[in-house]
DNA sequence: ATCTTAAACTGATAAATATCATATTTTTAA
DNA sequence: TTAAAAATATGATATTTATCAGTTTAAGAT
């Protein structure tokens, strides 16, 4: 893969499209290219960034610690997500863990690069604005269906969201595989419920498992449980 | 109060503030003045919006409807906020309604005034930005209370939000009176589960009720009951 | 002011979910 | 390869929350 980001093709799908050739450079010659293994933290919930991470492989969890001590998974960045940008943006300590579900690899960019740029390219500004206000959008929707939703419904929804994002292997089986703790922090309830609540829809013949992976084996009844019937 | 942007205080608090001159003449020119009544809808979900709504007066809840027929509070908007934001710049239509919880003034600013200052003026894009990064963060926020807390927690929650956002009246009542279904489409929960609870806060002399009107006797304690105690 | 309608409230019960305890399987690492 | 650790799985039970049915109280309209 070439590292100069001016040649990434990661970089098509996100924000920094939109920056001049120079801004480009400028971020292409700042960066830092990280390796971090499974299960390893990017940042941690109330540290202060220095810059963003663009991830160029792997999937992260986002997730933010609760009271009760469990956490909550707020959203799975994948390749093409930029991932630290809100806080940033808004100059906080972010309230968000960065934790890496398999290996992954990052460009760490400075922050200096990014504000320089919202300052100066409007263009810039306006579509990592856009990013943001479809974030939102996602965020109201999760926070609808935390409340309204059954757990059931949720489980189901996250299967069926973990194949429409991630994809299925060759076998059949998602392409990510959650853990049962990371799915029930996905789905906001308790992994022992989760568990159960899986090894229902494989005795119904909705889903096949073998160890901790999954496979889809109705997406119909799957959606048709997410939708209410 | 004056009836020109320009010397509009609300614009003190949005991202208004960030727009030259010239370009808050042009949105005094073209925007409009209407009154919505307790209980009126100023959009519905689904609608295209041809503009944002900048609150002078009143307080709008937005909400989204849920498959089982309930509506889900997202946030309550009041003086200085400016809604239908976010469908204007993703240039989507909107995910949630917006009704009056009471009487209310709102300036319509058609979109054109928005999306033209946006793409020039990187300063206004930028403090846009960042008030939706901050509403990102309380989206975020929301989503976990909803997943890790009780509904016995959000409630007292929600009362201590209330009086910290919209303060009380001389009587020591909340000044901002919502109902008890309100009450429970912002915490999620069944009516009758939220009016249960609010009796036995009520019994257990943590606040005094008058009414549908809500007062607080012992914050301490609400305070601890939201840390889980 | 009073009639009418809507909202607030209460009880009984059902359903969903969490918790605790423990067995089994899978994964990890020596 | 195998022992240890971690994750998955399942049962029993407690707790939380929703639902249904009904009464009382408050708010709005004539």
């Amino acid at each position: 893969m070439d590292s100069r980001c001016e040649n990434c093709i990661i970089r098509q799908f996100n924000s920094l499209r939109a920056m001049s050739k120079e801004e480009l450079k400028q971020v292409s010659d700042t960066k830092t290219t990280k390796k971090i293994k499974k299960g390893e933290p990017i940042f941690e919930e109330g540290d202060k960034l220095n810059g963003v991470y663009c991830v160029r492989d792997g999937v992260s969890k986002l997730s933010k610690l609760s009271a009760n001590g469990k956490d909550q998974i707020v959203k799975l960045a994948t390749k093409g997500e930029v991932i630290g940008q809100r806080s940033v943006i808004a100059e906080e300590s972010t309230n968000l863990s960065a934790v890496a579900v398999n290996d992954m690899e990052v460009c760490f960019i400075p922050k200096e690069s990014i504000t320089h740029t919202l300052h100066k390219n409007p263009d810039f500004t306006l579509e990592v604005l856009r990013h943001m206000a479809h974030d939102l959008k996602e965020a109201d929707d999760v926070i609808v269906n935390m409340s309204q939703k059954t757990v059931k419904q949720r489980i189901a929804e996250a299967i069926l969201y973990l194949k429409n994002n991630f994809g299925e292997d060759d076998e059949g089986f998602l392409a990510l595989t959650l853990s049962r703790e990371d799915i029930s922090n996905v789905v906001g309830t308790a992994t022992e419920s989760a568990i159960r609540i899986i090894s229902e829809f494989k005795k119904k013949g909705l889903i096949h498992t073998s160890g901790k992976r999954i496979g889809i084996k109705n997406e119909r009844k799957l959606v048709e449980l997410v939708e209410g019937f």
